[in-house]
DNA sequence: GCAAATTAATGATTTATTCAAG
DNA sequence: CTTGAATAAATCATTAATTTGC
């Protein structure tokens, strides 16, 4: 039996370096082609999957902003409610919701720049042979999920044999299978699911 | 090809009725799997992708749940805060925060019926060549866009292979590509150039 | 020194909000 | 106005740090 069910991925350090590289260089919300990327170069140091670096940048991006909103809120003197340790408990009170909502800085130009870096990086990965297809702008797929279902499948179709080469095990702390779950169960939805039960005694009293 | 400018998906009448009959069955977030199920079943009533299903369902829910809650409110008097006509010109009021978010109606059972019943529905369609789930209780592993990935990658990979062979291939697969458009496009992000660099990682390792 | 109990981080999901095509 | 699409915020859940008692 599996003796570490490995709930969920556990960044090394190498990887993590490199999305906060990444970070760094100005890639916020990569799209599905970006994420793949990066999710192939990252697996050379260990195991990932492309939802994780979603995950990540995700995470990331909301805490950045979210840390920094507290600070400014600090300087503000204003006492930025709750959030200290939302574990589970959410004490939903009346006060919340900083008003804060960043409504789209109507300025998506120049930092293309930066993203342009954010690409030179990942870029790297991919300078081998990409065709650069280009959708003018607009269409602008990005980044979501699903995409990446189309994607392989697409590739599937077209061919699957792409066998790759023979890469020693690199670094994988040898959890190899995962035998993804897929288990339905679908009892997840409802009106609200919540039913938090954390042993942490602060829960809502 | 039909150049299909395909900005977006248009549901067939046949596709809606199903999506409904399903949402009334009582699935509300299918999982990647069941996602699959129904695309593959709704494509026979017209073009459809996963992502149509996934954001169908996210959409009715939450509109279904915002209608209801609306109509509730009204019943209470109670303003609900920029709700109104959330169209685009609603005036962000600094007040916001709405007093109810639905804190834990701790009672998450009995649903099961329903639940299963969407089960039900969905299961006919994968009633075909999938194990079947056993439902148990616990675990309830869902739905999420990137599983997608994974279940079609450890599809590939078992079925490329040769089919039928039965050896867990035990490496992560996705190493085969490469190219990827890429393109950055990335008009969206806000440049965040916060150097931060602590997080948990370095640590002693 | 170590292992159980707490606390803090952060990965993973769900929900709410927003934008824009039709 | 309706609703598909996309993103951000909030929340949940699990792992790693840290503390505490022996």
């Amino acid at each position: 039996m599996p003796q570490t069910p490995s709930t969920r991925w556990c960044p090394t350090p190498e990887q993590l370096m490199i999305l906060e590289e990444m970070y760094r260089s100005g890639v916020r919300t990569p799209n599905a082609s970006q994420i793949q990327q990066i999710t192939a170069h990252l697996a050379l140091y260990g195991k990932i999957e492309g939802k994780n670096v979603f995950y990540w940048f995700q995470n990331h991006k909301a805490r950045e902003r979210q840390k920094l909103r507290r600070r400014l809120g600090r300087q503000h003197g204003q006492l930025l409610p709750g959030q200290s340790t939302d574990q589970g408990s959410s004490t939903p009170s009346s006060t919340n919701t900083p008003p804060l909502h960043n409504q789209t800085p109507h300025n998506f130009l120049n930092y293309q720049e930066v993203t342009a870096q954010g690409m030179n990086l990942v870029g790297k990965l991919e300078a081998g042979g990409a065709e650069a297809q280009e959708e003018d702008e607009a269409t602008a797929y990005n980044s979501q999920p699903w995409m990446t279902m189309a994607a392989v499948t697409t590739m599937m179709d077209g061919n699957c044999s792409g066998g790759g080469g023979g890469h020693p095990c690199c670094r994988p702390p040898l959890k190899t299978l995962e035998l993804f779950p897929t288990k339905s169960t679908g009892m997840k939805d409802e009106y609200c699911s919540s039913s938090k039960s954390s042993s942490c005694s602060t829960s809502t009293n």
